[in-house]
RNA sequence: GGGCGCGUGGCCAAGUGGUUUAAGGCGUGGGCCUGCAAAGCCUAUAUUCGUCGGUUCGAAUCCGACCGCGCCCUCCA
C-alpha cells in the first residue's frame, strides 16, 4: 500500500470549502481533467486549465501519491453558438465544410499541434488521454441504461435527460432549477419535456460524425455525456477529483454529475476542482476582440514555453489571472534570476558541508502552501526567500541541499529549462581568448568577444574567481 | 432579470478578525562591486487594501449599499 506524505487540503466546489483529500484507495488518486475541443488551437487561456491540472499531478507525484490522470480530447458533440448566436453548430464539422476536409483530418491537425504545445509547456501528458469518439459503446450503453431506469427519454430520434428527475441537479452551480428558465434564453424545443432537459444523443443524417448503433442510424452523442462514459470506462466510480475549467461547471459538469449518479447510483467525483478564467489586459479574452493568444503566437513574440508556463501557473488558481506581455517579461526577469542562482549553485566547487537545516525550513513552508489548495504564489515566494536568504549567507554550505531541493521546486512546477551543454568546447574558447585580451587590456576586442557570446545566447559574468556564464535562450 | 466570484503599491500577486503599522516577483531611484558591463549585494519605494457607511476593544479581512470586473443561466435559440 503506498504511503503519501503530503497531506492535501483542497477546495471542492461541490462542498464550497476545504477538504482534506481523501480518495477511494489509499496512496492512489484518480484524476480527470476535461481537455480541448480540436477544432482550433487551444488559447492561452485554455492552456492555463491544463497546466493546472499538471500542477495539480506532479505536486500529488512528487507527495508520494499514485497518479492516475486523465483528460479527454473532445472530437464530437461539442455544440456551440455561431457568431451570430443564431444557430448551434459544430465547430468541427464547420471547419471541416470550411477546410474541404474530413472531421478527423481537423481533429489530428489540431491534435498534433497541441501536443506539440503540451511539449513546449513542459507539460506531462496525463497517464490517460482518450478522444471521445473512442468511447462512443460506452455511451450508448450508458443512455441505454439511463433510459430503462427512466431518467432520459427518446422524443423524435433524440435522447434528452429528464432534469427533473434527479433532485440534485443544481448544487454543483448553486443554480436553483426553479430559476433557470427565468433567464434571458428561453428553450423552445417541443421535442423536450422539459426546457431544461439536456441531450445525451441526437439523430441527424446530415452530420458528418454519425454512428448506427442500437440507439438508431445516424446518431452522434451530445457533448456531456462523453466525459461520463469514459470516466466510468477508465475508473468505473472510483474518480476522486475532477477539474476543469470554471466555465464548465455549469451545465457541463452538473449535466455529468446528473448522468452519471443517475446510472451509477453513486457519487461522481471526490472533488471538484475549478480554476479561473485568464483575463486578457484585465479583460475578457475572445477570438473577436483579437486577444485570445495561442502558445505559438506568444512564441512569435519571443517568448518561450517556460516564460509562458510560469505567467499561467504563477497566481492561485482560484483567483482570476490578468494575462499580459508585461506579465510575460516580468516572468522573464523572475526566471532569469532563479537560473542565475542555479547556475552560482553549479559553480560551486567545493560544496563540502551539506546545511540541510537552512535549507529545510523552506522546504517546510514550500510543502505547506503545496499542500494547502495549490498554493503558488506563495510557494514561489519561498523559492524567492530562500535565493535572497542563501545569496546573504553565502552559498558554499548550502549548495547540495538548496540544488535538491530546486530540483524538487521543479519537478512540482516545472519552470526550469535544462540547459544543453553541446557546445561547451567553443565557448570555453571564446571566454579565454577573451580573458587575454582582458589582460592585455585590450577592452575592445574584449567587449567585443562578450557581445559575440550574447549573440549566442550566452551571458558571462567576471568574478574574481574567474568568468562563468550561462545560457539565457 | 437570476446564481456564483473578484476589486490590495507604477505593474503582477499573497494575506480573509489581533505575531501583517500588508509576503513575494517585476519595474524604478540611490549606493557597493566591475576596466566598462552583466550577475550579485545594500538601500528606498502602499500609514494603506474600489467607494461610502456599519459591527467590533480591534477589519484589507465580518455586514450593508453603491461603483467596476469576471464566469454561468443548456444542444439545432
Amino acid at each position: 500500500m503506498n504511503k503519501p506524505w503530503l497531506k492535501p487540503i483542497f477546495f471542492d466546489t461541490l462542498r464550497a470549502d476545504l477538504f482534506p483529500l481523501k480518495t477511494h484507495e489509499e496512496g492512489v488518486v484518480r484524476m480527470y481533467h476535461c481537455g480541448p475541443t480540436l477544432y482550433s488551437c487551444p488559447t492561452i487561456g485554455n492552456w492555463r486549465s491544463f497546466l493546472f491540472s499538471d500542477v495539480l499531478r506532479r505536486t500529488l507525484e512528487w507527495g508520494g501519491w499514485k497518479v492516475f490522470q486523465a483528460m479527454n480530447i473532445t472530437d464530437v458533440g461539442h455544440m456551440r453558438e455561431s457568431d451570430d448566436s443564431s444557430l448551434k453548430i459544430d465547430p468541427i464539422q464547420e471547419k471541416a465544410k470550411e477546410k474541404g476536409l474530413s472531421p478527423w483530418d481537423i481533429v489530428a491537425r489540431y491534435e498534433k499541434q497541441f501536443f506539440s504545445d503540451m511539449d513546449s509547456l513542459n507539460m506531462k501528458k496525463p497517464t490517460h488521454m482518450s478522444k471521445a469518439t473512442k468511447h462512443i459503446d460506452d455511451m450508448v450503453s450508458m443512455i441505454r441504461e439511463l433510459v430503462d431506469k427512466g431518467y432520459a427519454y427518446e422524443s423524435n430520434g433524440n435522447i434528452y435527460f429528464s432534469v427533473k428527475s434527479f433532485k440534485k441537479y443544481g448544487n454543483l452551480s448553486k443554480n436553483l432549477i426553479e430559476k433557470l428558465d427565468l433567464g434571458h434564453r428561453i428553450d423552445i424545443n417541443s421535442e423536450k419535456r422539459d426546457a431544461r432537459d439536456f441531450a445525451l444523443w441526437k439523430t441527424d443524417p446530415k452530420h458528418l460524425m454519425k454512428w448506427d448503433t442500437e440507439l438508431g442510424c445516424d446518431g452522434f452523442p451530445g457533448w456531456h455525456i462523453e466525459c461520463s462514459a469514459m470516466v466510468n470506462s477508465l475508473f468505473g466510480d472510483k474518480l476522486d477529483i475532477h477539474s476543469g475549467g470554471e466555465d464548465l461547471v455549469f451545465p457541463h459538469h452538473e449535466c455529468e454529475i446528473a448522468q452519471s449518479e443517475a446510472f451509477s447510483g453513486k457519487k461522481l467525483a471526490g472533488h471538484w476542482m475549478h480554476c479561473r478564467f485568464l483575463l486578457v489586459d484585465g479583460g475578457k479574452m475572445g477570438k473577436s476582440l483579437g486577444n485570445a493568444y495561442t502558445p505559438s503566437d506568444i512564441y512569435n513574440r519571443g517568448f518561450n514555453g517556460s516564460e509562458l508556463r510560469y505567467s499561467l501557473i504563477r497566481g492561485h488558481y482560484r483567483q482570476p489571472l490578468n494575462f499580459s506581455f508585461e506579465l510575460l517579461k516580468d516572468s522573464r526577469s523572475a526566471l532569469k534570476r532563479l537560473h542565475n542562482f542555479v547556475q552560482d549553485l553549479d559553480d560551486v566547487k567545493e560544496a563540502n558541508s551539506h546545511n540541510h537545516d537552512f535549507v529545510q525550513k523552506y522546504k517546510d513552508s514550500f510543502v505547506d502552501f503545496m499542500q494547502k489548495d495549490l498554493d503558488v504564489p506563495q510557494a514561489i515566494a519561498v523559492v524567492m526567500d530562500l535565493v535572497k536568504d542563501s545569496r546573504k549567507k553565502g552559498l558554499d554550505d548550502i549548495a547540495v541541499s538548496a540544488k535538491s531541493f530546486l530540483s524538487e521546486v521543479n519537478e512540482v512546477l516545472g519552470i526550469f529549462v535544462k540547459q544543453d551543454s553541446s557546445d561547451n568546447q567553443k565557448i570555453k574558447e571564446m571566454i579565454e581568448e577573451r580573458n587575454k585580451a582582458r589582460d592585455d587590456k585590450d577592452w575592445k576586442k574584449a567587449d567585443c568577444i562578450r557581445d559575440e557570446l550574447l549573440g549566442l545566447g550566452i551571458q558571462i559574468k567576471d568574478s574574481s574567481s574567474g568568468t562563468t556564464w550561462n545560457k539565457i535562450k
